[in-house]
This record gives C-alpha cells, sequence and structure tokens, in this order.
DNA sequence: ATGGTGGAAAGTCCA
C-alpha cells in the first residue's frame, strides 16, 4: 500500500495537480491538508472518476482536511478526542480527520501555525500538541498492535537542519525547544517519524514559501512528516518527498510525502 | 521576463 500526505494549499486551485499525483505516484490513500473548502464544495466526483473516495472536514476558506482512498474508508472521525478550540469554544477547527483505510488507521493533521511567538495562537499551538500526544498515546495503550499514521503538516521543524538558516529562525515559530519538545512527545509516546529513518539526508524540505524565490534558492523547511505506530512502522519500507511538485505552474507551497507500506 | 506570493466568505486575513 502507498500512502501520502500532501498540504495542497487549496484543493479547489489544484485538482489536476492532486489528480495527477495519485495517478502519477500510484497512491492509495492520500492526507490532504489546506483543503480550503467546506465539505459539499470539495470536487469528490473528480476523485470518484478515478476510484478514490473523499472524507472531509472543511469550513469556509481556513484550514481544511481531507482523506481520499481506493482501498476503502471506515470509522470517519473529526477531529480527535481532546482537540483544543480557537476563537469560539463551541466550533472546532478543521484540522484533523481521521479513517480506517486498507487497514490502516491515518489521520491527517494540520497543526496550527502558531504565527509568532508570543501570539495566543502559538500556546494554541503546543496545546494542540499535547491534547493529540495524549490522544495518540492512548491509541496505543488500548491497542498496541495498532496500526496508526498521524501524518500531515505538523508546521515545526524538528532539526536545525530542518531549515536552511537558523538564523533567520531566531526569535520565530516552527523551530523553538517547546514546539520540538511537542514534536518529540509523539515519539516519546511509541511512534516513529518513518520519513526520518527513510530519508535522512539533511537539507531535505517539503516546504518552500512562494516569497522571495525560496524554491529556486532551496530556502525551505522539513515540516510535512509521518509519525508510524510500531506496527505500521516495521512495515514502511520506503519514503518519497515529492520535490518535483513545488515545479511548474501553480504549485502547492508544499509536497508530498509518500510512505510504501509492505 | 531585470520582477518577484498565493489563496480565499477577499477588498483583508491567513499562511
Amino acid at each position: 500500500m502507498r500512502l501520502a500526505t500532501w498540504n495542497i494549499n487549496s484543493i479547489r486551485a489544484r485538482t489536476d495537480r492532486a489528480l495527477a499525483f495519485l495517478e502519477r505516484a500510484d497512491v492509495d490513500v492520500l492526507a490532504l491538508q489546506e483543503t480550503k473548502v467546506k465539505d459539499e464544495a470539495f470536487p469528490r466526483e473528480r476523485f470518484a472518476e478515478l476510484g478514490y473516495e473523499v472524507v472531509t472536514s472543511g469550513f469556509s476558506q481556513w484550514n481544511g482536511v481531507a482523506i481520499a482512498s481506493r482501498v476503502g474508508i471506515e470509522d470517519v472521525e473529526v477531529g480527535f478526542p481532546g482537540m483544543p478550540t480557537w476563537g469560539d469554544p463551541a466550533a472546532a477547527e478543521a484540522r484533523a480527520i481521521g479513517a480506517t483505510c486498507g487497514g490502516v488507521r491515518v489521520w491527517s493533521l494540520y497543526v496550527p501555525n502558531g504565527r509568532e511567538i508570543d501570539d495566543p495562537h502559538f500556546a494554541y499551538k503546543l496545546q494542540w500538541l499535547a491534547a493529540l500526544r495524549e490522544a495518540a498515546a492512548g491509541w496505543l495503550e488500548a491497542d498496541p498492535q495498532a496500526q496508526v499514521a498521524l501524518v500531515g503538516d505538523w508546521n515545526i521543524a524538528p532539526l536545525d537542519t530542518d531549515v536552511w538558516d537558523m538564523g533567520f529562525f531566531a526569535g520565530r515559530t516552527h523551530v523553538t525547544p517547546a514546539e520540538r519538545e511537542a514534536f518529540a512527545a509523539i515519539a516519546e509516546a511509541g511512534y516513529t517519524e518513518v520519513s526520518r529513518v527513510h530519508v535522512p539526508a539533511e537539507h531535505t524540505y517539503t516546504y518552500w514559501d512562494y516569497q522571495q524565490l525560496r524554491f529556486p534558492k532551496n530556502m525551505g523547511m522539513r515540516i510535512d512528516l509521518t509519525y508510524a505506530s510500531p506496527a505500521l512502522a516495521a512495515r514502511v519500507t520506503g519514503v518519497t518527498i515529492e520535490r518535483n511538485e513545488r515545479k511548474g505552474k501553480q504549485p502547492s507551497d508544499h509536497v508530498p510525502v509518500v510512505l510504501d507500506i509492505a
């Protein structure tokens, strides 16, 4: 099975790109982030034409996550237990959706950006990650053999070598010890970030800002990451970061990360 | 091509 994650930065602006990628890379399950579309406007018919069923969590033009699968899609959960809210305490943001596809519990995750270190959004980001850690730890405690994938845009660069220049990030989010500790806590709960295992090369990025010619200059960040439970990590035989998807007409600012699962 | 981000309930907010 091949499982991919991709912050698509608007599924409507890049439907053709997403579908072409599914076919070219022979992907069975695709976790999408930043779909930026409400559920009823998701172009699910286009996916259905290629044999993919789609489940979505979208709210207007902000955030939005989805999972497309051609190997079944069951037991859909919108949001994880204990997921914090932002703004309206009665309304969760569209940042997490889970579904079981081909025997794997897939979570498509869009971790809050955090904005600035002194912004309340940064505290929200840390709370969101702590709640995710609690939920993820619980899933493994309930079933140590569970096949769980926690994939998406984590908005955290875990290592200094996951950005082009740490000097640029002084005083900024994505690289702070607090964020990195929150990310590491998922590993402490028993998960393995398998893209690092299979693609250990330093300065291998998954995101390049649209501004300042960041992609031609290869000034990027490695923030799209793939945690797997022990039983699933043991089945991962390879990982591909699809750098070429940043090229061409109207790319997303992120590229897909693909897991090969035996 | 001598510039320079892009997407969206847009005319501003978010990343």
